[in-house]
DNA sequence: GTCTATAATTTGATAGAC
DNA sequence: GTCTATCAAATTATAGAC
């Protein structure tokens, strides 16, 4: 049982970001609720908090681009794979009572002045979801700026969302959200050149 | 000079908290950057840390809610109006090297599991913009149910447009928001009932 | 209203036995 | 790999002189 250790750290250190961003998670807490000693978490991540930081970052952005490939691989049309998406993230809110269902976001607005690799590794992730989306708004055949625009303004609304979401205790927000964006998705797939593709 | 120690306290915590968040900013620091001592800080906030959020969370609510006001008394066309709020947020992040220009969202997510009156404080401040921009557009003719979600649109792409900007050090994101949802509020104008406004 | 001193606790991090 | 013990520093908050 030595060897997921580290796999418990990872989610115990997650979950308690979510909960109290960054700033306000002792490595304390992490040891008591992975459970770990001190001296492991430090066997693991020599880099101490923030090195744990990165890490949980890092796996952050893997677990959410699969979430939103595997919505858009079971769904026919675009413009219902991203309320869906929104549902989704709705659903784990209410299931969890409110509990921050993304630590990148809050964190990164933490300490984006004080601490450079976690910016990194969080401008990577929401890079990476961005590009993940954009990519599949092209394969659609919506064109390449415009479909970046659209994926921006996904990962924006999706950490905007999950502030109100979380501050007013409602999923509500992410409601509103789906019911405006979702006119743009269905308008650029209007307007797209009429190449057939081969699906 | 004493009556406006108050207000150097709030000033320099708003400051802290846009630079470091809830959890990262301490009382010390305050003192020093007010400046005023710690006991000053007591005297005029006896709640301590968390009154001190609290009415920061209220004078930031009251400030950018007046910035809206002042930007749409200034500008012809809503549609317009929107994005030159999104180019003024741009400026202040570049001109302040990406300090986050709003401390509500952070604080908020930080600790809205374990401050219930900093939550509500953060609600409040969200919930007053939402019902300005409603507001506004209602006043423009589009009806109720549609101004809010476009309103509610706006806030989310607001706070989730600063947590893009600052992980990233760039506006783009900011304008990816502003070419995007800019076609949402013209649109919604153009299919308003015809009745004519003393406008 | 402002100041200094301090209480009581917790923090991130390290050392070294096993 | 895991554990305990411990470091130096910082934290919120309070007390009481001026």
């Amino acid at each position: 049982m030595g060897i997921d250790t580290r796999q418990r750290i990872l989610t115990a250190t997650n979950e308690l970001f979510r909960h109290h961003g960054y700033n306000g998670t002792s490595l304390s807490q992490v040891s008591k609720a992975a459970p770990a000693t001190i001296g492991s978490i430090y066997h693991f991540f020599p880099g101490g908090k923030e090195a744990l930081a990165v890490a949980v970052i890092d796996s952050t952005a893997t677990v959410y681009r699969q979430l939103f490939e595997s919505i858009v691989a079971e769904t026919n049309d675009p413009a219902s794979a991203f309320s869906l998406f929104f549902d989704q993230a709705g659903q784990m809110l209410v299931e969890t009572d409110f509990i921050d269902p993304c630590p990148i976001g809050t964190i990164a607005r933490e300490v984006a002045s004080t601490s450079d690799p976690i910016r990194r590794a969080a401008e990577a992730a929401f890079d990476s979801w961005v590009e993940a989306a954009t990519d599949y708004l092209v394969r659609n055949g919506i064109r390449q700026g415009e479909a970046r625009d659209l994926a921006t303004l996904f990962v924006i609304t999706t950490e905007g969302g999950f502030v109100l979401c979380r501050t007013k205790r409602s999923i509500e927000p992410l409601h509103a959200v789906a019911r405006t964006t979702s006119p743009l998705i269905s308008s650029a797939l209007a307007s797209r050149s009429p190449t057939p593709s081969k699906a």
